[in-house]
DNA sequence: ATCCGATCTGGAATTGGTCTATACTCCTCA
DNA sequence: TGAGGAGTATAGACCAATTCCAGATCGGAT
């Protein structure tokens, strides 16, 4: 994605565009991913461009309040952020941490009861914890 | 759940009944609920029976090693320990932080992809996280 | 009683994340 | 051109949940 395009989305998401913000943009973006805050930081200290530890919470925490990107609390030791917004659902590789989409194209759940009294939905998200296959 | 059925169920899932043991597993076995670490030593101070900060984070992970209790990761900033292990799910209220049960029984998901290559599923949660109406 | 491994403990350390006060940026208007 | 101001960025202090550590304790076997 180009920093033309990165600059035009976080507009459409209503983010000012500054320049920490298109950088972690540009990083975060880049192709369907989950990060952490930590990996970012790490990434944007490798590329040189360096953007300060808060301005990075900050702005994950602004790009998810907008839409832009998803926050994932599956590991309760740090947060993700996904760069896929659609509803789709999660593999957990509980020994390395790793995390796989599965597309919520074809999935289907049935016989959910009716939402607690005076709630709306924000998300359902399906969580499949896997393992290494022992033998 | 008596003292002595406690003891039998700690032995039952091979964990060696010691008094800090049993008077964790007295309050988070007491019924259906889940409760943080946070809120367990609360309680076990409030009934003075005093239990270490660190044996009760060391006596949850091991009643989770052990499948005694379930791990729930669920609000990224602590964790939630439900005294419920069977299969089911759970509402999420993201302004209260309240947890819900909902019972797996008449849930169904289909149209799940095959899991990643050489893992086994270790669980399926499905997590709705819902907020109050807003109008 | 004595020993030994398992367990417990308080306090220090670690970690992910937030807060705060100051400084910078860039736009606007005179 | 430059003063004012809103919105941002930053370093570093701070915080809460959890883990680590090294010494103290417990409880069963001899």
């Amino acid at each position: 994605m180009s920093r033309k395009e990165i600059v035009q989305k976080l507009k459409q998401y209503g983010v000012m565009p500054t320049s920490q913000r298109i950088e972690v943009a540009l990083i975060l973006l880049a192709r369907p991913q989950h990060l952490s805050a930590d990996q970012i930081i790490d990434k944007l200290n490798s590329r040189r461009s360096c953007v300060s530890k808060a301005t990075v919470y900050n702005t994950l925490k602004l790009f998810s309040q907008q839409g832009l990107v998803k926050e994932l609390n599956v590991d309760s030791s740090r947060k993700f952020y996904d760069s896929t917004t659609y509803a789709h659902h999660h593999f957990f590789h509980v020994e390395s941490g790793k995390l796989t989409d599965i597309p919520d194209s074809q999935v289907s759940i049935k016989g959910l009861p009716p939402l607690p009294r005076g709630t709306e939905q924000e998300s359902v998200e399906v969580l499949i914890r896997v393992r290494n296959k022992r033998r």
